[in-house]
RNA sequence: GGGGAGAUACCCAAGCGGCCAACGGGGGCAGACUGUAAAUCUGCUGGCUCACGCCUUCGUAGGUUCGAAUCCUGCUCUCCCCA
């Protein structure tokens, strides 16, 4: 996975983010400071799940994109900052975990990361640190005595993240979060040679309160890089999905759930997401998008980025999978379902939700409104059952049946399997027991 | 502490004794169109029933009434104003 060649440096990390769209704010001489060689940069992930979504691939990339031009990047688990809180983007109070819970959060995370980056590399490799290894033993007092002294409330009380919620109140834990988070930068950079930290553009005020941390404290520089946040075209939330999150975990959000994800991508996500989540070049992306745009219906744009993101999250066997049962179910042609083995078929509705039914209920015949509900909850309820066989949204076997249907074992897909299917997109698979 | 306003289905928001399973909007789901898109149009959006209909739901507990989301009382919570 990580047999790229290393970008050329005189070309440049900074440059590199600027033509994939990745710089939002950066500090001035930055952009210096990283062509004199290989630098240490960092990124905070919070351990609030034991799983990262897209919504955490963005900064990923950017460390990915950060090791490709040859810099040695950290990975920073806030093992210590998760149990305060960032007030930053939140308009309420944020719930604690309890330390348990955030130690089982941080492997997990720790285990996808490695994933990305390359933590082998001779010259840069990449580097996981979590911030509680040096929290855990600092008492409030020395804190606040080492720490606290250097920085006024004033400036503290300036930060876009605090003064946006004087009005509904914030709990001093979560005030204290950005000199939390500066101290974890000036650890780095005193103990690591770590100059610069990179975020979110919602991270600007607690970044910068670990660069002014470290002049005051040490008379150091370190620099400042934050990236747009992303929205989807309409306007939404990035990462967020009919069920919520779309997980890196395949347990969370199966690979083909994954893959879709990126496929129905707009064109114009698709154009941005090539250059944000993958290797390609500019060139590529150019000639990638240029050809889509061609002939936008065939979305080849949309199949190479899913393609691509998935790969790198599931590996190249499950990305097929996905594909796979992609065409198949998606294709107009419907007899594609009968010639699947019974081992592809698990394959390819892997992820899909299922139920077992035992075969003497089939044996003589059942209603289709009983099958869709009594017996295998795909749907709630009977009304809503024939509300769905009235819109004619219900498929078997991706062939859509009306509400006096009655199924029976000459439906079974290899003997043992029946397709249910509402819509283009909710599918159910029903295993035959018994 | 005093005064006022309010709590309605996933969200916002009408209704203010029967015609209310509850207007309208958003969201969601589906259908047509299409590129598994966008835009647009259409339908649906508490449960059970083939259906007449029945049941549960309008903060909560009671009450008045033939009949209540609508009136009365207690309680809980939210917001605003004055101290």
């Amino acid at each position: 996975m990580f047999e790229h060649r290393q970008l050329d440096m005189a070309n440049g990390f900074i440059e590199e983010l600027r033509w994939r769209g990745l710089l939002h704010d950066s500090m001035p001489g930055v952009e210096e400071h990283l062509a004199k060689g290989p630098q240490r940069g960092y990124i905070g992930f919070d351990p609030t799940a034991d799983s990262l979504h897209v919504g955490n691939l963005v900064q990923i990339m950017i460390l990915v994109h950060f090791q490709r031009c040859g810099h040695k990047p950290v990975a920073l688990v806030g093992g210590a900052t998760g149990m305060v809180g960032d007030p930053s983007g939140k308009s309420a109070e944020r719930n604690l975990l309890d330390e348990e819970a955030l130690r089982h959060n941080e492997r997990c995370i720790k285990a996808q990361l490695e994933r990305f980056l390359d933590f082998n590399s001779p010259t840069n490799a990449a580097e996981l640190v979590n911030n509680y290894d040096w929290f855990k033993d600092m008492g409030f007092l020395r804190f606040i005595r080492e720490v606290g002294k250097h920085i006024t409330v004033n400036y503290m009380l300036a930060k876009d993240s605090v003064k946006n919620r004087l009005e509904t109140g914030l709990s001093f834990t979560e005030f204290s979060y950005q000199l939390v988070q500066g101290f974890d930068f000036y650890w780095l950079y005193k103990n690591k040679e770590c100059v610069l930290q990179m975020g979110g553009s919602d991270q600007w005020g607690n970044i910068t309160t670990g660069t002014e941390l470290i002049r005051r404290m040490d008379g150091g520089e370190a620099f400042a890089i934050t990236t747009p946040l992303l929205t989807k075209s309409d306007g939404s939330k990035f990462g967020k999905s009919e069920g919520g999150n779309i997980w890196l975990d395949a347990a969370r959000t199966s690979p083909y759930k994954f893959y879709q994800f990126w496929l129905n991508a707009t064109d114009d996500e698709a154009a941005r997401f090539a250059k944000i989540f993958t290797h390609w070049t500019q060139a590529e992306c150019d000639a990638l998008i240029e050809a889509h745009a061609k002939d936008p219906g065939r979305r080849s744009l949309q199949k190479e980025v899913a393609a691509f993101i998935t790969t790198l999250v599931h590996g190249k066997v499950e990305t097929g999978s996905a594909i796979r049962a992609s065409e198949i179910l998606f294709s107009n042609a419907s007899d594609g379902l009968a010639q699947l083995s019974e081992q592809q078929l698990l394959e390819v509705f892997e992820g899909v939700p299922q139920a077992e039914v035992q075969k003497s209920v089939l044996s003589s015949g059942i209603a289709i409104i009983d099958l869709l509900t009594d017996h295998t909850g795909f749907l709630p309820s009977k009304g809503e059952a024939k509300r769905a066989l009235k819109e004619s949204s219900i498929a078997i076997n991706r062939a859509k049946v009306a509400d006096d249907r009655s199924v029976t074992t000459t439906d079974l897909l290899n003997g043992k399997f029946l397709l249910l299917q509402r819509g283009k997109k909710n599918y159910f698979l029903v295993k035959i027991v018994g």
